[in-house]
DNA sequence: GTCGCTGCAAAGCTTTTGCAAATCA
DNA sequence: TGATTTGCAAAAGCTTTGCAGCGAC
């Protein structure tokens, strides 16, 4: 399993090498959906052991231009890469700040030109999306009740 | 001019030093809305010759911390500085991948929990909202279409 | 044989930290 | 005076780059 935008490397005459593979299919197998790079090295070194951190970020910034994945850059910590899905990608996250946990949900159609007043904004070709919510879930905001 | 936020510095014992203020007036009054800590240390400069960059990045920080400051941060470059107002500051960003410029509009009331079928979602508790859109302004899509 | 890819090490950049001196309450 | 803040320099952490060797086509 590659996806299109495997694919799409090799027709780039790009190489679809070892290294990229192994990177590939550590990603797309990980229960993690918001992975660092360091995770990714620890992860990919464990099935290739002479594998460099340097292959490891050409990997992962060849993989985000080719659509692979998509990089988020939260505040206070390293960049994290996700696995993007063919067709529709626009979902938002839900970050909880006590257990850290990050919950997903589709985007509103709609949503991205309401309330505009402004003809920058109404007249605006958008190509990605990044929604994020930061707050508490259930059971961290229970618990900080108790307290 | 301080704003309630930075009053609140002073409730806690918090010092409103010079160094402070020199940063807060040099945000508030800049033109630019979204400023590295580089281009904050330059202004700041012009006005306090020997302030030091880690004054800034502790000054920043602090502002943050007392919800003055948001702190931005988007792939590819170094975090971004946006200063907050009193209520409201539910809005989103679009940022232009051709000319750079980042528009603003607000954000819809009833997005946060829409396309929730996941009871992590629906009951999750918003604290800080971050959108952000990226794409093309009509200028920038009509010099496009040119070419 | 050419071109791209890899691993290693070094460098680069942004941000943080340690510490003595200065400043403020 | 005692605690906080500052500036400088050094360190830290993440990421990128240079380069020689390797591998693919």
């Amino acid at each position: 399993m590659k996806s299109v935008a495997a694919e799409n490397i090799k027709e780039k005459a790009l190489q679809w090498t070892p290294q990229r593979k192994t990177v590939f299919s550590v990603i797309a197998n990980s229960e993690k959906k918001h992975l660092l790079a360091e995770e990714i090295y620890l992860m990919s070194k464990k099935v290739m052991p002479n594998i460099g951190l340097a292959t490891i970020y050409r990997t992962l910034e060849l993989f985000c231009t080719e659509g692979i994945l998509q990089k988020i850059n939260l505040p206070g910590e390293p960049a994290r890469f996700e696995m993007l899905k063919e067709g529709n990608n626009d979902h938002c996250h839900y970050v909880c700040l006590g257990c850290g946990k990050i919950f997903e949900a589709p985007i509103q159609k709609d949503l991205s030109l309401s309330g505009a007043e402004n003809d920058n904004i109404k007249d605006f070709t958008i190509t990605t999306r990044s929604c994020w919510y930061f707050g508490y879930c259930k059971n961290c905001r229970d618990k900080a009740k108790i307290k």
